[in-house]
This record gives structure tokens, sequence and C-alpha cells, in this order.
DNA sequence: GCGTAATAGTTGGATTTGTAACTAACAAGC
DNA sequence: GCTTGTTAGTTACAAATCCAACTATTACGC
């Protein structure tokens, strides 16, 4: 038994593979097209403007992205000016990132995109589904990461 | 107002693709070492396994994915032998798909651990959770799609 | 029937990603 | 202070993806 009665649709990857791929959409096409930024661009734009100064290396733990996509990543964010670098004279290896104001600006525009849209999203849903909707994802979001820093 | 505020963990988008990485992860490496699969050729694998017979189009709607990836998909599951493709003779353009002994042999193993993954999975989540959050991944996946059929 | 449009699926070339090897700088043992 | 190991970040090559153009076949208008 437990044979007949597989789905898709109750395959949480596949589900979850969809909802992201189709929340995405419309905010990707939004930064493209304004910016000309990929994903991984829009990641690290982020997370400079949250977070404020962070080396590549805690942008990739934060964001679990590889260190070959951050490098990359900031390589076209310096190119066009959004994002400067600066060396940690105490250990030479590290490099700091921060915004330009040029960075800062787009980072404020999108941001606020970011919250529109979420909101929309979020009108999908009503809000008791939304709260566990978050908790849960974070939950998942941990599955095999070893859980706890 | 509602400048601060914003953060990560209350973008959607954001949280759905942590979670979809995450959650995927293992399953993945299943696939890939064991049939030497990718993703896209896991999927069509699955609708083929799913619901019988089906044509490179209508995959592509079920699954949204792109016709070339189907393609691409297809074109390697048939030289590994997994899926074999008949000519519809009412309508030459069109392809019926179906999955051969192999393939089907494939499909019941990956469904098996699928089931058990999507189990492990679901254990991380107490029950009314994972209701509320499979309702809510349906009604995700839908925006921007235009929803209804 | 004939020309135009639509649909199923494929292919080619540029772009992006993944993997592994690499350089540079620091750390630790002895 | 030299060897070995580790960490930060980059680069090179292969693999995968995207987008646009393509072939082949059917549908439609008239």
């Amino acid at each position: 038994m437990a044979d007949g009665d597989f789905q898709l649709q109750h395959f949480l990857p596949y589900l979850l593979n969809q909802a992201a791929e189709a929340s995405s959409l419309e905010f990707q096409q939004i930064y493209k097209s304004r910016y000309g930024m990929l994903r991984t661009e829009w990641r690290v734009l982020f997370h400079l403007g949250l977070y404020g100064q962070l080396t590549a290396s805690e942008i990739g733990q934060r964001a679990r992205m590889h260190k070959t996509k951050i490098s990359r990543a900031v390589h076209r964010l310096t190119e066009r000016r959004f994002v400067t670098r600066s060396r940690n004279p105490e250990d030479r290896r590290v490099e700091h990132l921060s915004l330009t104001r040029q960075g800062q600006a787009a980072y404020d525009d999108l941001r606020a995109v970011a919250q529109r849209y979420n909101a929309a999203l979020m009108d999908a849903l009503d809000p008791a589904e939304a709260a566990v909707l978050r908790r849960a994802l974070l939950k998942l979001s941990d599955v095999g990461q070893g859980g706890f820093t």
C-alpha cells in the first residue's frame, strides 16, 4: 500500500518549487528590467542594504549561496557601481562590501517594490495562514542544514 | 514608516526559495546519483509515472516547464531507454510519451524514495501546520498565472 | 484548394551555473 | 622561521538554461 496514493500535489519539494517560481516571477522582471540584475545580484544587494557592510563569505552564509556565485555577483555589481570593496587591513584576505550611493538608491527602490509585492502576495492568503506558512518555511529552510548555528 | 521594518525573513519569494532549495537537496542527490537524472528529467519521469501517457506540451502545462526543457529532458530519457515516443497518426505533430519497463522501474523506485522523503519532511511540521502549508503553496503557485484553466 | 496563421516540437548560440582547481594571506606546530 | 593546513576569494572549463529562430504539420478564411 501507500503506493497508488502518491501525488505531486503532496510532495513538498515540488510544491515549494512551484510556489517559489510563480511568486518570484513578477518581481524578478522588475529588478531585471529596471536594473539589469540577476537573482544573485539582487540577493547580494539586499543583504548589503539590510545588514550594511558585509564580506562575501558572510553573505554566503546568510543567503546560502555558493562563493562563486557571490564572487561573480559582486564583480558585476562593482562594475555597475552599486557596490564598493575595501580590503580589511587586519586580514588582507577579506574584503568588506558596501553599497555606493547609487547602490543604496537601487536598494531603496527595490525594497519598496518588494514590500508592495509581498503585500500583494499576502493578500492571496488570510493572515493566520500567512503566519503558519512563514513558520513552516523557516523550519523547512533548515532541513538538512544541521539546524542550529 | 514601513521603511526600516523590511526583512528578508518576511519576503515570501525569498522564504519560498530557501525552503524549496533546502528541501530538494537530498532528494536531488538521490535521483542524480542513482539514475544520473537532472531535475527536468525527474519531473518528466514523474509526470509520466503519475498520469500515464502524455505529450510534451501536456507535461509542459502541468509542470510549468518550458518546452525546450522538456524536449531536452525527453531526449535524454529516450536515449537511456526510460521513455518511448510514438507519433499520433491523427496529428503527426504530437508525440505520445510513455515509460518503458525500465522507466517504470525507476519511477517506482523513486516514488517510494520520494514518499519516505516527504514523510520525513512532514515530520518537521505538525499536521495542522502541514495542511495549511499545502493550501497556501497551492494558492501561491497560481499567482500571476491567471488562476483557473 | 491556397495563403496565412497557429501549434508541436527541435536546434543554435549566448548567458548562467556548477565543480574543481587555483592564488593569496593568515594560523599553528614545532 | 619553515612546513602544513585553513580560509577568502577568483578563475577556467564543462554542463545546463534561456531565448529566439527554425521545421513540420494542421487549422482557418475565403
